[in-house]
DNA sequence: TCCTGATTTAAGACTTTTTTAAGAGTTCAT
DNA sequence: ATGAACTCTTAAAAAAGTCTTAAATCAGGA
């Protein structure tokens, strides 16, 4: 669940250092080198924006202001500029915090921290699609047909092995390993249990569907 | 409608100095002269904290915990201290910005109403709706079908917690991490008594209704 | 057909959750 | 400081849900 920071920043070397020490930090970086270009990488995903108030052609200001109106996040800026009433009109038109180069690392780090904190939110939700069924990791939920379907916990995990390996053949051993934690005994019977309850639910929701198929003397796999 | 914003600084100069420069400016300063004071003259109306790290007696980091625990306002730490390391610690304390002394007047007020706006941001959409519940995170009041419901510090915050995951299941360690600040061990029961408690509040005040569910092995979450 | 592995069912073991109650810990006003 | 009121944690027992086991049955491949 790695929040997404943006990077806008002319200087290849700088954005290339902050893509590197965001992502070592468990930040998701995505990099823009000019304003025109920060503006349209800004999506909704994005949960925080690094701001070069030096940018060639549109002038930061103007651009905090476009970022602002089109998703609202915590913008901080940076630049070389030291200038107290640069930063006072920064601050006045939306900037949330002013970091003055050479900044830093640590504290970087703990003024994006700092502002994240404050805008909590996001959280982009993974959704596993196949066939009918719609299985969201986020929370635990499970759909066939638009129905919600009762899983218990290692049936969930179960599922979700088999939907991250569309099509491939999940063999005994693996599915022990993955939804387990433990090595299978040959004669371990545990699993099949499991997949028959699987496919009980699933029937009920859509009898005329097959969605699990046994591949004999292996393991399951999705069926096409 | 003045903001009032809270002094914690022991160097009477520094502080009248700051009283003047804050009320010339639109504000209501009121002033404290050690931590303990602080603490005490912290309430509902303060909108912000100017807070002086060098203190006699408690430590800064004690104070801004304590203070945040009680409301929950923007900190800015002023202080000679140019450690990094240290505004580090500062910022993961919960501290939202920090300006080294000496500072330049215009700077700080522009970080104060930095500060202010985006406090006034997240407060306005800081009323939780979820079905018939609403949740005034500003005034720690909760309300069910309009009646006003009591909830204790824990209780509020776990509620806050799901009503701001809507529909998302919140696994149990993430609601230790969040609601007590510390990891839980597998067999601590302190969560479910308190969703008992929650349930039982809530019941009290709609008996039809189901507001949290349980996810197996997992967490809880909202009701559909 | 026989052997091996898969499926299904049901029962009991096991785990997690719920609820209650009691005592420890806090907070607050006096 | 003191006591009252409230909150939090812990413990224990009951309830609810899940997992594993075992046994009977079924299906696939030689």
């Amino acid at each position: 669940m790695n929040q997404t920071i943006l990077i806008i920043e002319d200087d290849v070397e700088i954005n290339d250092m902050l893509r590197v020490l965001l992502s070592q930090n468990g930040y998701h970086p995505v990099c823009a080198y000019s304003g025109t270009e920060g503006i349209l990488a800004h999506n909704k995903d994005v949960s925080l924006i690094l701001l070069d108030l030096m940018l060639p052609g549109k002038s930061g200001e103007e651009i905090i202001q476009q970022l602002k109106e089109k998703h609202h996040v915590p913008v901080i800026v940076t630049s070389a500029i030291c200038d107290v009433s640069k930063k006072v009109d920064l601050f006045s038109l939306g900037a949330d915090d002013y970091v003055t180069k050479p900044f830093n690392n640590d504290e970087l780090l703990a003024r994006i921290a700092a502002r994240l904190r404050n805008h909590a939110e996001t959280s982009i939700s993974q959704k596993l699609c196949y066939k009918d069924i719609v299985v969201d990791k986020s929370d635990f939920s499970v759909q066939c047909r638009g129905i919600a379907i009762e899983l218990s916990r290692h049936e969930f995990a179960l599922l979700c092995m088999l939907m991250e390996n569309p099509l491939r053949t999940c063999t005994k051993s693996m599915i022990y390993d993955t939804v387990w934690d433990y090595e299978n005994s040959a004669d371990d019977n545990t699993l099949n249990v499991h997949i028959s309850k699987l496919r009980k639910k699933l029937k009920e929701c859509n009898p005329d569907e097959e969605y699990i198929e046994t591949v004999w003397g292996i393991g399951y796999r999705l069926k096409k």
